[in-house]
DNA sequence: CACAGATTGGAATATCTGTTCTATTCGCGC
DNA sequence: GCGCGAATAGAACAGATATTCCAATCTGTG
């Protein structure tokens, strides 16, 4: 056993983390093998019991005692509980703390708990976006939008950031891409320059801007190829939509997340240049 | 035992769930209790040891034992397998997940890994933000807005999004809020009209626009306090600031989430406009 | 090459965990 | 209030788990 097992154990799952990058190359060989295991495997490493560890990440169960001595843990139960400990403080049940945090929020007026039920409520919406995203629309989307000649983009009120932001990502990747930001009225003709060889992506949510619906309309009078993002089946823009994408964010005192609407974005726009960039190369 | 042990048992956490609450009236009192801890708190289910969660739902082991079997279980290690592989499945590390992507993501040029790359590179940057919220530092920008006349609005490029939202969020709210979009150059006098009563939220990150920066300075001269939104101490708006929020947005393929800086964006507005309402009343 | 110290593998052990069993309590119809 | 069946508490048990220990192996040094 060496010197290092009388200092005091890491506190903290980071403290634990530094400390370990910090003496692994001095390690013996298994027990630098236990060390790699379990940065790479923490969640394993909490979960599961020492000798399925051991064979796992093939050592012997005591490595993984004397491992733990090593950093001055007592022994591998203590280690273990550390990792425990990370993973019940990453991410408390979303459902309940938003439940929770709505009803004191907004009374309390506490900044930190709305900071905290914006947080969830995004978190909620991107695991959500995870678990419906639809490979078949995403594909039919980016080649629909890789082939146009200039993508159009279209959103009012809170989708206007949207439409905002994929014009910018679009254009910082050398896609031909406008915006329709409707100043001084003049949207309709913003969009009088889209044809059949373009293409337009419309962006909102209930309730639906009047506007963005009637130049919806018109750019399918158009024969403009049209990329929707809405937020249900029911929305006026799903009828005109050639790609359809139902986005679900969850609330937070009735105002909504953006957060999967932005990742759906970013992933049109990437995926989109890139497929540009491969098909003129 | 009830004959509900002969059926099979929950094949996923989301089986479970539902089984649960479907029988959980029928249930007699005990097993009753040991449900509701289970729905409640899946997390210790699943890290915990019998005996101990036992002692916090407030029922004997032996009753446990009995849940799972009514549940069609052979016992409780069974039901706990469960609640483990839920949380192993749930949230992948991201840091290893975002280095796999990265990796894979942008030359594949498959949209699914692209907005799962983003999706984690979003729900890292809301587990940061939530890490580093200050009270302090959002009390005090609460209470700084809470007490302005007219809240300006800036932000260009690819901040301009957040800015845009901001004053449609705070406009929701009845809070005077004005945007200062540059349309037509005429962001100087839009600043212009704003004085030591109000205040100004500029909002940039790197690389700082010039314009944001130069409007920011003229405001810091005539006296009106500002709220910065950035991304490092180093950022040529940290001086001019009265309160200062960093937040450090994770990138996936060199374009970054803008997901923590729309939830503090929310978290200003909605403060801000329940403080006022509370003041006017 | 031989030696000493550190490191490791694997069996033995002590502890703790889940499970089973039984006496007791509880709830309900008569 | 009595008696019956279900439900429960708690002790007893069986099994698994972490830990310890010692012999075997490796590694670096004189």
């Amino acid at each position: 056993m060496s010197d290092q097992a009388t200092a005091e154990p890491p506190e903290s799952f980071d403290d634990f983390q530094r400390r370990l990058i910090e003496i692994e190359p001095r390690l013996p060989k298994r027990l630098r093998q236990a060390a790699a295991y379990a940065l790479e495997h923490p969640d394993e490493f909490a979960l599961s019991t020492a000798s399925a560890l051991a064979r796992c990440a093939e050592v012997q169960a005591s490595t993984l005692v004397r491992f733990a001595q090593t950093l001055g843990f007592a022994g591998f139960s203590e280690l273990q509980e550390l990792f425990r400990s990370r993973l019940r403080n990453r991410w408390p049940d979303y459902s309940e703390r938003l439940r929770a945090l709505q009803q004191n929020a907004r009374d309390s007026g506490d900044p930190v708990d709305l900071l905290f039920g914006f947080a969830d409520s995004a978190a909620a919406s991107i695991a959500r976006l995870r678990e419906v995203a639809q490979r078949r629309e995403l594909d039919h989307a980016v080649n629909l939008l890789a082939g146009a000649g200039t993508i159009h983009c279209l959103g009012q009120r809170r989708s206007f950031c949207v439409a905002h932001y994929l014009t910018y990502a679009l254009s910082q990747l050398g896609v031909p891409a406008s915006l329709i930001d409707n100043v001084g009225g003049l949207g309709p003709e913003e969009l009088a320059q889209a044809g059949a060889g373009d293409a337009l992506i419309a962006i909102s949510f209930s309730p639906y801007a009047p506007f963005t619906v009637d130049l919806a309309k018109r750019a399918r009078r158009a024969g403009v190829p049209i990329v929707v993002v809405t937020d249900s089946a029911l929305s006026p823009l799903a009828g005109l939509a050639d790609v359809r994408f139902e986005v679900v964010e969850s609330d937070f005192g009735s105002f909504r997340s953006l957060s999967a609407t932005f990742c759906l974005a970013m992933t049109l726009a990437v995926a989109v240049g890139e497929k540009r960039a491969k098909a003129a190369a």
